[in-house]
DNA sequence: GCCCCCTGGTCACCAGATGTTCACAAGCGA
DNA sequence: TCGCTTGTGAACATCTGGTGACCAGGGGGC
């Protein structure tokens, strides 16, 4: 159970944007050895190229993109508020790193550096993403009459199928995973869709329809999305003849969540300065 | 139109461990005109005292902190998974940057740093964890009979929905946390609408009545929002009778927020010594 | 290869909710 | 009392969300 925080179950999707083929070579032998799945790219590539791959993290070496860099972090960070930007760059001024970080960029690391220290602040992005989204386990939830079950993507009324498309699940999912808490159509678009919600959007609206009919069908007798105006949509089972909306509301209220998950303990080795770099990191690598 | 992001409506809270006056001191006057509520400590403190200062972010000098360091890095980590820590200390190896990070510190920077880096860094690190906390954030708040739920943007009274837009939740929302201090439209406006007031316009009137009617059909026996002939409004639950007001007022006065000291000297390390970077700076920081 | 259906996504329209403005009444202070 | 500030009600302007129709791409069955 004692485990470095950095890591985590899942493996991380990282690509890396750099040239520097000596670099590329030691990092990729040891994030291989991590089981992080990655890909290294030699260039920009379109935006929605990087949507498609569903990062956790970029590292970028903003020297290799030419004039368009800024442009392209700030764009890269605008649609995917949620990806962990790393820039791992050579010379720099504080004015740029300065800029890299207002833009979006989560970190800026100097060249030459260490791949260990790359990958450490790599996971530090990406742990201080997962850590707010706290994925609710994909176990079975459970409200009015309506089953979720994560490990099927489908829901289930009375053990039968709603019959729910992929992205419709992901709805629901989220949803009921968020029971009681009225979530905004951007941060249901962002964690469904995965990049910002476009102005003007409204297909969080559609698959909410789609999905109303769907439960409607199956599940005539309760209401389990509501409307909030002007804010975006809460999901609570509630009956549809609605003879208590009173005391639901009471209890829910009561039903203060939780705080964050309980923190395991990690001790490293007493390394301060006394021995030398190779053994320090040998021991942080084992 | 790419505004600097990192920046956000709400003041964040930050502590800073250090005793570089120098440092601190044009870190303060940075942080005083960016209306960050900080704070400065001149050695480790309790983690019950850093959990009840309720941070948004930490800047630590490990240096300081003597043979227990990393050990207290360790503690204040996992006692407050969701605090932002930036670790900001003069010389170091790449293996205790690994470490600090991930024994959980967001990140790490080397001094002597330029105050506008640490600034933008410690933004980056807050600005991911606000995203998707800052509902949940807004915990609930109550005065007489009145629940406000920022979870659900909506306020309560006996568990019965008040039934606010959200604008008027935005309202109630805004006076009910300046609790006692008289709020001018000005600043009302400007809070909640998010622009500047035009000369002349009533919304806030309005909307204030809007309020006012809404509450006192859900909750007669109080009254909430209080005019300051010629200045403004004033949030204060008090019963209708009006029997204690005093005490009241006399709580809500102590409730202050303390400021930080403010040290001596001021020296800034020679980063990159160009002329230019002032000129970078002063349009990052205009 | 061709065709059909499923799925995700866009658009335009409409009803209703919400926000803004205005004119006037009421209240407050000098 | 006068002048300015605030409360009020209602008309009016906007905005938002629900809905049905429609379109394009992908995949599987033939």
């Amino acid at each position: 159970m004692t485990t470095e925080r950095g890591t985590s179950a899942q493996p991380l999707r990282l690509a890396v944007i750099d040239t520097d083929s000596g670099f590329l070579q030691v990092l990729d032998k040891r994030l291989e050895r991590l089981g992080w799945e990655h890909r290294t790219l030699a260039s920009a590539v379109p935006v929605e190229t990087i949507v498609a791959m569903r990062l956790s993290a970029l590292v970028v070496d903003l020297g290799i993109l030419g004039p368009g860099a800024w442009d392209y972090l700030d764009r890269v960070c605008s649609e995917l508020p949620g990806l962990g930007v790393v820039v791992c760059t050579g010379q720099s001024t504080v004015a740029q790193r300065v800029r890299a970080l207002r833009l979006g960029a989560d970190d800026w690391l100097a060249k030459p550096c260490h791949p260990e220290e790359l990958i450490a602040r790599v996971e530090a992005v990406v742990r201080r993403r997962r850590r707010s989204d706290a994925r609710e386990e994909r176990g079975a939830v459970a409200a009015g009459e309506l089953q979720i079950r994560g490990d099927r993507f489908q829901a289930f009324v009375d053990g039968e199928s709603v019959d729910l498309t992929r992205r419709e699940f992901e709805l629901i999912e989220l949803l009921a995973g968020s029971e009681g808490r009225v979530l905004e159509r951007e941060e249901i678009y962002q964690r469904v869709w995965g990049y910002a919600m476009a102005r003007g959007d409204r297909s969080v609206d559609v698959f909410v329809r789609k999905l109303r009919q769907k439960l409607e069908r199956s599940s005539p007798d309760w209401r389990y999305i509501h409307t909030h105006f002007g804010v975006g949509y809460r999901f609570a089972a509630e009956p549809v003849d609605g003879s208590e909306p009173a005391r639901r509301e009471a209890e829910a209220a009561l039903a203060e969540p939780a705080e964050g998950p309980a923190p395991s303990t990690v001790r490293f080795a007493e390394i301060d300065g006394s021995e030398t770099l190779a053994a320090e990191l040998r021991a942080l690598t084992s």
